[in-house]
DNA sequence: TCATATTATGTTTTT
DNA sequence: CATAATATGA
């Protein structure tokens, strides 16, 4: 029996309710996430087919989290001692890719198809444009791609291209970015949600299947949906109304890339019968956090005002620091953790550093290493960006599929087997003429006799290679996906090539280990059980779909998390740092432009509110960038925290430590050398 | 065709 | 300071 007790009655009434649509609109820490938990261990405790049951999250980090909080409320067992099936928790990706993956032939599209990650999306938009004639003026590709993104997805942002010149000029890039996709049977994340919504539309019976198969739906994060993701919950979840959202309008902080809060705010338009459940008590931070979050949240006018209390007391007082750069800040920052490890036994896991931007976070792992303290980094798109990753994962993509141009023009000339550029581009307009893929367009052999006899020999050398690589994939043999995979790395002379491009041998050796710790994943899935082309499909959706998955070397142990303020949003830490507080970053001087404030200031909020006893803040007099020192300013949201809840450290007065800290310090020093 | 040298250029957040 | 796009020489 799933014992509700420990929920408050507002809390227990959304975990009670299973039947027609419930909205939770509550602000942070006030239980949302866990309402949800609770609400999931019911109904399977209430007799409800865990199949039956969909949770969608933010991120995968998020879905795990859940399932096994959901796990460890639920009986291993249902009452006729069958084993429970474990309910759908995931995000809107991973959702529609399970849906996809059955039905995606009925959308002309092959069974194996590919996801691209952002540095191939990107690769596609700038081939388009140079295609296009170099007379346009704006050309960046990432601009390029975040507007089409925003077109595709429709809803409020897409209302832009409404002026005509501009709508045909966003179909034309559209059509043709969609067709070299579709040409390398890739769909990129957008299309994994409008894909789904196609299907729905064109078959019905597959919606129904769907519908009857996820009879009750929950949504957390709601406030961070778009309209295409709006779309698909209500495809979902109209007709049987058993529908739970949850959100908070004020931790709405992915606008930029579509997210609209009326999707949480218009709830009770879409569903007149809705159940509406506040929640306002916060269980997470002390008084003095929750107080200064609220000081600064009230200067966004457009929202619900909320009441939060909190029972934790008032606790010490947020700690303002000043800092001559960023390096200093870094440092001290890193003191200041390891003081509270020594001094108070606060484990690393109970600190976390928040910053703005991925970038910043290099200066603290250096910190962080220098002084022996472990730590974690979460999300940080670098690891993908390596040319080594990007190699790879572009060698496995032709790999399971020759006819993938991008992927394959990608390698074709890494490491160089006498495929130059030139020739490449030879390859692709004979191609285009023929209708056909690259790969295809090679294996003519009037394309080939159109090359010197140099080339055509590397020409056929390549195709060779491909094939033979490619056998053992589909030949009913059990394989070892690392072994195949080293195997061709080192005929190739991939591996070769890396270390000899690379001057600094210490970097070099790092790439090459980079690679044989991807190459060692490949076999994690199991290695004789399924068939290897499966197996290979289903690794690289993973990384492209769940690269924040954690290393479970990583995620063991004591180790301080370094995080963006974007991704914390759902944590929790009892030791919160927030660092460059400055004009610039956060707000972000693009924000600005943009017309964003009330976007930042969000995102402030979220950061102050993932703190449960202590928070620490601190800005930079000066920052590196560029190689070059340039002034920075305090960040002008620094000025909406109540003065009386801040405390100053400008560096000059050293502040006098108490007796008990002291000791506790000296004994920690003691047992360290002994 | 390939490898190295030079220069331009960059603002953020992620499934 | 980095990386990526371009130019040049072998
Ligand atoms: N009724 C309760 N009694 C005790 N603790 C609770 C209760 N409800 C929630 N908590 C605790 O409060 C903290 C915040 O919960 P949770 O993460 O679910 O909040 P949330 O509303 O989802 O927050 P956010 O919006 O910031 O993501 C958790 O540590 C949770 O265990």
């Amino acid at each position: 029996m799933v014992n509700l007790a420990s929920l408050n009655p507002q809390q227990r009434t959304a975990a009670a309710t299973l039947k027609g649509p419930v909205l939770i609109l509550a602000g942070a820490g006030t239980g949302k996430t866990r309402v949800i938990t609770f609400r999931i261990a019911h109904m399977i405790d209430r007799g409800i087919a865990p199949v039956n049951i969909l949770a969608v999250t933010f991120t995968n980090k998020a879905a795990r989290e859940m399932q096994q909080r959901v796990s460890k409320l639920i009986p291993k067992k249902d009452r006729n001692g069958e084993k429970l099936e474990r309910p759908t928790i995931c995000t809107f990706h991973s959702l529609c890719l399970k849906i996809l993956r059955v039905h995606i032939e009925k959308l002309g599209y092959k069974k194996n198809f590919v996801i691209y990650s952002e540095s191939e999306q990107l690769g596609a938009i700038k081939k388009i444009l140079s295609h296009m004639s170099a007379k346009g003026e704006k050309t960046d590709p990432a601009a390029i791609l975040s507007l089409l993104s925003k077109y595709k997805n429709g809803g409020e942002s897409a209302k832009a291209f409404a002026e005509p010149s501009v709508a045909a000029l966003a179909q034309h890039i559209r059509k043709k970015y969609e067709s070299a996709l579709r040409a390398c049977n890739a769909v990129d994340f957008d299309d994994l949600i409008l894909l789904t919504l196609r299907l729905f539309e064109e078959h019905p019976d597959a919606l129904q299947a769907c519908r009857d198969k996820y009879t009750y739906v929950m949504v957390d994060e709601y406030q961070d949906t778009n309209a295409a993701q709006f779309k698909l919950v209500h495809s979902l979840s109209s007709e049987h109304r058993n529908i739970c959202v949850v959100g908070d309008d004020d931790q709405s902080i992915y606008g930029w890339r579509g997210a609209e809060i009326s999707n949480l705010l218009d709830m009770e338009k879409h569903f007149p019968e809705v159940k509406v459940v506040k929640l306002e008590q916060n269980y997470r931070s002390t008084t003095t956090i929750l107080t200064a979050a609220n000081a600064v949240i009230k200067n966004n006018t457009q929202r619900r005002g909320k009441q939060l209390w909190s029972d934790k007391g008032q606790g010490k007082r947020i700690t303002l620091h000043t800092f001559e750069n960023d390096e200093e800040e870094s440092k001290h920052i890193v003191q200041q953790i390891e003081f509270m490890r020594l001094a108070s036994q606060v484990p690393w896991e109970d600190q976390a550093i928040l910053f703005r931007t991925n970038q910043q976070s290099r200066g603290l792992e250096t910190a962080l290493r220098q002084s022996n303290v472990r730590y974690h980094l979460i999300g940080g798109q670098s690891y993908f960006d390596r040319r080594e990753i990007k190699d790879f994962l572009a060698y496995l993509k032709m790999l399971l599929n020759p006819h993938d141009d991008i992927s394959l023009l990608r390698i074709a000339n890494v490491p160089a087997r006498g495929l130059s550029d030139v020739t490449m581009e030879r390859m692709l307009s004979a191609s285009q003429e023929r209708d056909c893929s690259v790969y295809a367009a090679m294996r003519h052999t009037d394309v080939q006799e159109s090359c010197l006899n140099r080339t055509k020999e590397s020409l056929i050398e390549f195709l060779r290679f491909i094939d033979e690589t490619r056998a053992p994939l589909s030949d009913g043999q059990s394989l070892s996906l690392k072994v195949w995979a080293e195997k061709f790395l080192t005929d190739t002379g991939y591996i070769e090539e890396l270390q000899r491009s690379e001057k600094n041998p210490d970097i070099a050796d790092n790439r090459v280990r980079n690679l044989k710790e991807l190459v060692e994943k490949l076999d994690e899935n199991g290695v004789p059980t399924t068939n290897p082309m499966e197996r290979l499909q289903t690794f690289l959706e993973d990384m492209t779909l769940d690269s924040d998955r954690e290393e479970d070397k990583d995620n063991k142990g004591d180790a301080v998390t370094l995080i963006t303020m974007h991704s914390c949003k759902g944590l929790e830490f009892p030791h919160v740092y927030i660092v460059g507080m400055e004009d610039g970053l956060l707000p972000h001087s693009r924000s600005k432009v943009e017309n964003t404030l009330d976007e930042e200031r969000r995102l402030f909020y979220v950061a102050i509110t993932r703190a449960m006893v202590t928070l620490t803040m601190s800005y930079c007099i000066g920052r590196k960038k560029y190689g070059q020192m340039l002034p920075c300013h305090p960040s002008p949201f620094l000025k909406e925290l109540p003065a009386d809840l801040v405390e100053l450290d400008d560096g000059k007065a050293k502040k006098p430590v108490t007796e008990e800290v002291g000791q506790n310090f000296f004994a920690a020093m003691k047992r360290l050398a002994d």
